[in-house]
DNA sequence: AAATCACATAAGCGCATGCTTATCTGTCTC
DNA sequence: GAGACAGATAAGCATGCGCTTATGTGATTT
């Protein structure tokens, strides 16, 4: 069930950051690890479980590789909320434009 | 950071399982027992965590306590989600006509 | 008020998780 | 092919987490 991994995956506060920084564009390992305090091991570890979550992709390119965000774990968490939306506050006015965009 | 407290909350099935059970309409915690293999005191361990994820509503009703879902949380979800929604993929459809209600 | 019921809290335990250091694999350069 | 470099893997360790049993708390019933 990749559905767990994929809230495990995004349960550690250092992996999300890892994801959040490779939604800004795709790099590789160490290019990455530029401005985060971690180690070469923990961040092949993390990128490990973030990839088993279908979270972010991998390309080698040379002796590099490179890591890009994975937009099909995106869309299994989108469809699990979308279950709830009879939750969602009329409020969020950033979701209906999120909505309105995607509609065009 | 409750964001945190979010993601981690839902990493676990069990929860997850709890959550969802929840959403189909608010009960209490002997209700929410029924027919899920899970002790009283787990029960109540893991909607403290979900009430602390602002997950999941409780109110007292004599010697019941009433549990149901809070939209907080899952709002809270949401907007973290629609910052990568470059990452969606456009055959997405289920998220559209969801979008699309909400804009009405 | 005594017993019962719904639920919370405490304490302890086994296992998972994230880290570290050390080492291995694969690719590039000279 | 030897060295250097990017990254993966292995092994060990400390901490966190979810469970259990036992007990506490607040409300209801008789």
């Amino acid at each position: 069930m990749i559905e767990n991994e994929i809230f495990r995956a995004l349960a550690d506060p250092t992996r999300r950051a890892i994801f959040e920084k490779l939604a800004t564009g795709g790099m590789n390992a160490s290019t990455l690890r530029e401005g985060m305090e971690i180690s070469q091991p923990a961040m092949s570890q993390h990128l490990s479980v973030l990839r088993g979550a279908g979270l972010v992709r991998e390309e080698r390119q040379g002796r590099f590789v490179n890591y890009q965000v994975d937009p099909e774990g995106l869309a299994l968490i989108a469809q699990w909320l979308a279950i709830y939306r009879a939750y969602w506050p009329a409020r969020m006015e950033a979701l209906k434009v999120l909505l309105k965009d995607m509609d065009q």
